[in-house]
Formats: structure tokens, sequence, C-alpha cells
DNA sequence: TGCAAATAAGTTGTGCGCAAACTATTTGCG
DNA sequence: CGCAAATAGTTTGCGCACAACTTATTTGCA
């Protein structure tokens, strides 16, 4: 017996980040970024000049996905990539001015959508839980 | 200050679904499905005969992402999609023998695949909950 | 009744997300 | 030391996801 899409947790958060990235599009827009992009940009200013590698690691996204965000992020002018000295197969990826300074305007937009959905801290902090151990759990899964 | 990326609900909620689809992938191959063909299937198996307008209500899709998905699975003989008598504009998709036969090998799979995660099905209860939560709360936000 | 507004579905263009394949370096081991 | 294996990044191809636009049909109201 088939259930209803919505009693099935996988289709739930599968809609449910759907409308979260709808639901950022109209506040990143005023930044001309995407959410990938944007957390790309949030993963820089917490950790500067890394390799697209660890940028790949600290956001889940394969390096293929990652090399064409990143270089629209360097045609905004928000980063640079340059080859590493010490390493030439690494390119080494660094927010210029302009991508620092962004911060303080963007930074705190995920607190204003998450405000506007009425949500408590207490609940929205416990979906962040279940999520990371989902993710936690799947990619064990994946690994062997 | 920014944040390290996980410490963020949006971005768990983001990279734990790219997680759940990655690790759907490998069990739909058998099947010749992708995801969101997936929960087209479901959505119809659940309830069968419906227009291309309710099945994009039903599993949260866009029309325009719907229609091209749709066209496959028809491809794949697993549906048709004959114009309403009632209504012209209308399309009304219903499932094959073969699309209905499927049912019985494939609808399980999100059990197989949630059993492999190791969560209690209380944990993946609460997490689809809060799921649901935040989508409405999200939708509600929208239309405003 | 006529015709503008609403509705249903499809088309187009852009940006992911990722598997698979490829290029260019570096590593490490016989 | 030499060279196969590993590693870093890019390219290609496909299928979403969705905004904006288009086409065709139906509705509703002046």
């Amino acid at each position: 017996m088939a259930q209803n899409l919505s009693d099935n947790v996988c289709f739930t958060l599968y809609s449910a980040t759907n409308a979260l990235v709808r639901a950022f599009r109209p506040l990143l827009d005023a930044y001309d970024l995407t959410y990938p992009q944007y957390i790309v940009m949030h993963s820089l200013w917490y950790k500067n000049q890394v390799s697209l590698k660890a940028l790949a690691q600290d956001t889940y996204l394969d390096s293929s996905t990652l090399t064409p965000i990143v270089k629209r992020l360097e045609a905004k002018g928000l980063l640079t990539r340059k080859i590493s000295p010490e390493d030439e197969r690494k390119k080494i990826i660094s927010l210029t001015e302009k991508g620092v300074r962004l911060q303080q305007d963007a930074a705190e937009l995920t607190a204003t959508l998450m405000a506007r959905s009425s949500m408590s801290l207490e609940r929205l902090e416990q979906l962040r839980l279940l999520s990371l151990e989902l993710r936690t759990e799947l990619a064990k899964a994946e690994a062997s």
C-alpha cells in the first residue's frame, strides 16, 4: 500500500529543502548570489585561503560542482584563484576585499529567513541536529 | 563573526538532502529511475489519473519541472498523458500496467535506505515533522 | 453574448549536483 | 632513480528546479 508523499521522511526533507532555497532566492538576489554561491562565501568567511579540495570537504559538494561556482564568484570579483607554489596541482581560493566586505551585509540572512519561519530556536536546533545525524549516517553507509 | 557551515540549519538541511539523493541513486538505478521520478511514481501509486497541476501540488514541484520528468516516465512506458475530455487544457496522467507493477518492487526503497541509516524510527519521525513544519512555514511566508 | 482575466501546460535559459572521463602534477615504492 | 599509482582540479553530459514567458482553453462578468 503506497503512502501519501508527505508521510515519507525523504520526501519531506526534499521538499523542505526546495522550499528553503526558493525562500532564500529573493533575499540573495539583492547580493547577486545563488544559495550554493552563498554557501561557498559562508565557508570562506569562516576559513579563507583554502584549496578547492578543502572547500569541497567543508561544503559537501563535489569538486566538479564547485569549480563552476567558484569561477562565477571570481567573475563577480568576490574571490581569486591562484595556483599554490608548494603544490601546483592545488588552487588557493582567497576572498577579495569585496568578498570580505560582503560578509557584513549578507552573513545574517539565515537568521532573517529563519525568524520569518516563526519556528522556535529549539525546534530549528532539533532540525539541525537531526539533519546532521542523517547526513553523517548516510555518508557512513556510502563509504561501506 | 561567521560560523561553521554545519552550525547552520539551512546548510545541514541542504547537505543532508544532497546526501539523501546521492544515497538513493544506486538503489534507484536498478529501476532506471531518478529520485524526482521516483517521487512522481510514488504520488501516482497513491493517487492515479490526476492532472499535471494536481501532481505539481502533491509533489511541491513546478509544472515546468514536472513536464519533462513526466515525459521521461512516459518514454519509459510507465505512464500515459491524455488530454482531458472535460477540460482540454488539462492532461490526465495515468499509470500503465508496467507503472503499476513497479510499485511491488520499488515502493519499499525508502524503508530500505532508512534502515541502512541506523537512525531510530522515532528520530526519523521527528525529522519528518520538523521538515514538514519548516516547509509549511516557508510556504506561508512566501504567500505573504 | 463578447471579451478580458484566469487557468493549464509547455518552452527557454540559467545554475546547480554529480558520475565519468580527462589532464597535469606529486608521491611513493621497487 | 624511474615509473606506476595517487591526487587536485577541470570538462562533459544529463537531469533536475525554477523564473519568466508563451500558447491554448475555459471562466466569468459587464
